[in-house]
DNA sequence: CGTCAATCGATATTTGCGTATCGAATCGAG
DNA sequence: CTCGATTCGATACGCAAATATCGATTGACG
């Protein structure tokens, strides 16, 4: 078990280990890397390493305990106390996200909720309420708000980015299409929906 | 312009320079690649790279020319007949995506969509009416589906994609949080939400 | 007309990540 | 107890993409 940096890939693969070590049934108390490798396709290298990461390695001719494996995982993801999280940008998108995104397993808890859309403030999405997009500065400086999820559209994306940060947000979760500048200590991760279209497009054009 | 493969990272990134160069008021003619990189915060010879891919060249100490290159990434992705496409689980998010995905701009056209859930089939999102999941292999056999977005529960999501490539998809953007197995030719993008809030949990965690 | 600065495009170099290889450890069978 | 099969983990290698370097081209300006 590294307790050092572990590359954005392998951290992209631990929630399938993760995810399929619980749907294997009880009996199953040790499995190997090939075993691993072989149901996800990945290489059977690969997996070794990736669990060398956060788990404290298995044993020759037996393999990675089960039990074990599924707990370092979730501590990895889990532990800490949990980061307190905003949306913003309650379209369609917004709202599939807040209901859907499984947020407290990775310790993140959404405080709530924001748009600029007067008619859908005050409204709820499952147990979040949401509020009017001014009040966000002020919500997040008292709130210690660390992620950021933007679901605006384009054009509100970098005046949104902007408030999170000046506010003390450490990370944006980024569903608009544009790239956002941020002060360097901000991670931003970028889901943008329009960049995938793009290579699946290429991808058929090109058979 | 070479006309071989282009890299996905390269594709990934060639929206956001078409959606840059559009955003430029009518009188910027031409445009630097140092102009473009300090804009979007890539390098400037990546930027190069990425415009030879699809573009025929700028010219030193002037730049590429602003309308030239819109064509050029408009008619990279344009061209060509429309692709048909499904979408499959209407949930939240598969309605969020029916609704807010720019499919059109990338020569895909969503032909119909898809759920298990009798309360939802029969309804509506937008123009795209939404069918029985049963029909989904006649349909797609039919209409000469390429590609499919699957945005169902984990548990479904093998299922559906078997369907899909039987069928005779080409393609799959999977939104679910399992690999899914395919045979060679078929393409697989993941848009795992849950490994993109791995990363941002580990990050904040190792802060 | 000649010089300088900006910019392009081609060719290295580097880096990050995936893959292969190999020795060491462990268990089971004979 | 010994041998062989399996699996782990460390090191070495390879590839693809990002970045650096450099010469060539063009326009501006004196």
């Amino acid at each position: 078990m590294s307790k050092q940096f572990i590359p954005k890939s392998t951290l992209q693969r631990l929630p399938h280990y993760l995810s399929y070590l619980k749907s294997l049934p009880a009996h199953v108390s040790t499995i190997s890397a090939t075993a691993i490798a072989e149901e996800l396709g990945y290489h059977q290298v690969q997996v070794r390493k990736d669990l060398a990461s956060v788990s404290s390695g298995g044993r020759p001719k037996v393999g990675y305990q089960t039990a074990a494996l599924i707990y370092d995982l979730q501590r990895y993801f889990g532990r800490g106390i949990s980061d307190n999280a905003v949306i913003v940008g309650m379209g369609p998108l917004g709202y599939a996200l807040t209901l859907t995104c499984e947020f407290s397993a990775f310790g993140f808890r959404i405080v709530s909720a924001f748009d600029f859309d007067e008619k859908v403030i005050g409204r709820r999405c499952g147990e979040i309420e949401i509020l009017s997009a001014h009040r966000l500065y002020d919500f997040c400086n008292a709130g210690g708000v660390r992620l950021g999820v933007i679901a605006t559209h384009a054009d509100l994306a970098q005046d949104v980015c902007d408030t999170l940060t000046d506010s003390g947000a450490l990370a944006i979760w980024n569903f608009s299409s544009i790239r956002l500048k941020v002060p360097q200590d901000v991670l931003i991760f970028d889901q943008n929906l329009t960049a995938s279209l793009a290579v699946l497009s290429a991808h058929l054009k090109q058979l």
